[in-house]
DNA sequence: AACATATGCAACCGCTGGCAC
DNA sequence: TGTGCCAGCGGTTGCATATGT
């Protein structure tokens, strides 16, 4: 299919975005919305192509966004949504309010998955050494009270057997298996799954959740609609939930 | 103090799916 | 039904800053 380019690379500015122009988007959003991104910063007066302004509003300038370090709370429901949703961040970043898929996603790739790997390695120790936090650059005025700062965060493991699979069929298989395999490296023993767990849950879940759950398609793009889709998202987080609440029972 | 390296984050790029025509 | 446009998503990059030597 051919496809228009992103946006005229002719005079439209790129890089970081200054505090003038993020008053701009900002007024303008709240006074006309973001009904059409594209028109938007022609409607605006900005030298920014749509992408750009959508990017811009979405990962720092909503008023709803939380600002600040991570909590080890955020952390820990990081890795256990990614561990079950694999890189699905935008799906991860609704589970977490005020928190971006792009946020989460570097925060994945810049904390999570060296502690995930290291706690694999020496089963939970040697968290990674943190920087001083740098002050946020452009558009700080804008910026909202940040949160308390992140308590040093233990090291801390959740994963399932790599072996391990599930009884569930199709898309939904994908969408777990796919998070094993995206954590398999830094599978280890300290959280196991067995069949009995799973038949247990599932059989609790689907009666929860009525029919159909069991079936195929859950993940699937062919989902009846949105709200379902909902649903069997929040039956995974539920279900690992559970999971991680079993396993913090057995330990104790 | 100066330089090199590592780290964290904002922004960009390209692809995909949904929708309208 | 096919085509084109658009918003949204995830991967990647580039740069500023922190840390180490």
């Amino acid at each position: 299919m051919v496809r228009a380019p992103c946006c005229e690379k002719m005079g439209l500015k790129r890089g970081p975005w200054t505090a003038d122009e993020d008053m701009t988007l900002v007024a303008h959003i709240e006074q006309h919305g973001h009904s059409n991104w594209r028109a938007l910063p022609k409607q605006a007066g900005l030298l920014r192509c749509g992408k750009s302004c959508r990017l811009r509003w979405i990962n720092y300038l909503r008023p709803d966004i939380k600002r600040g370090n991570f909590t080890s709370e955020e952390e820990d429901a990081i890795i256990q949504l990614h561990a079950m949703l694999g890189n699905r961040w935008s799906t991860i970043a609704a589970r977490l309010p005020g928190r971006t898929d792009n946020e989460i996603k570097n925060v994945w790739h810049t904390h999570l998955k060296k502690r995930l790997a290291s706690s694999s390695k020496t089963s939970g120790q040697a968290a990674p050494k943190h920087k001083a936090k740098k002050p946020p650059m452009a558009a700080s005025a804008l910026e909202g009270p940040t949160s308390e700062p992140a308590s040093s965060s233990p090291g801390q493991s959740f994963s399932m057997s790599p072996g391990q699979s599930l009884s569930t069929s199709s898309s939904a298989d994908y969408s777990m298996a796919s998070s094993l395999e995206n954590t398999g490296s830094s599978s280890s023993e300290e959280f196991q799954i067995d069949d009995s767990f799973w038949s247990e849950t599932l059989a609790m879940s689907v009666d929860s959740f009525g029919s159909g759950m069991e079936t195929s398609d859950t993940f699937g793009a062919d989902s009846a609609s949105p709200s379902s889709s909902n649903d069997e998202m929040d039956f995974w987080v539920t279900l690992f939930m559970q999971a991680s609440d079993i396993q913090s029972l057995s330990q104790i």
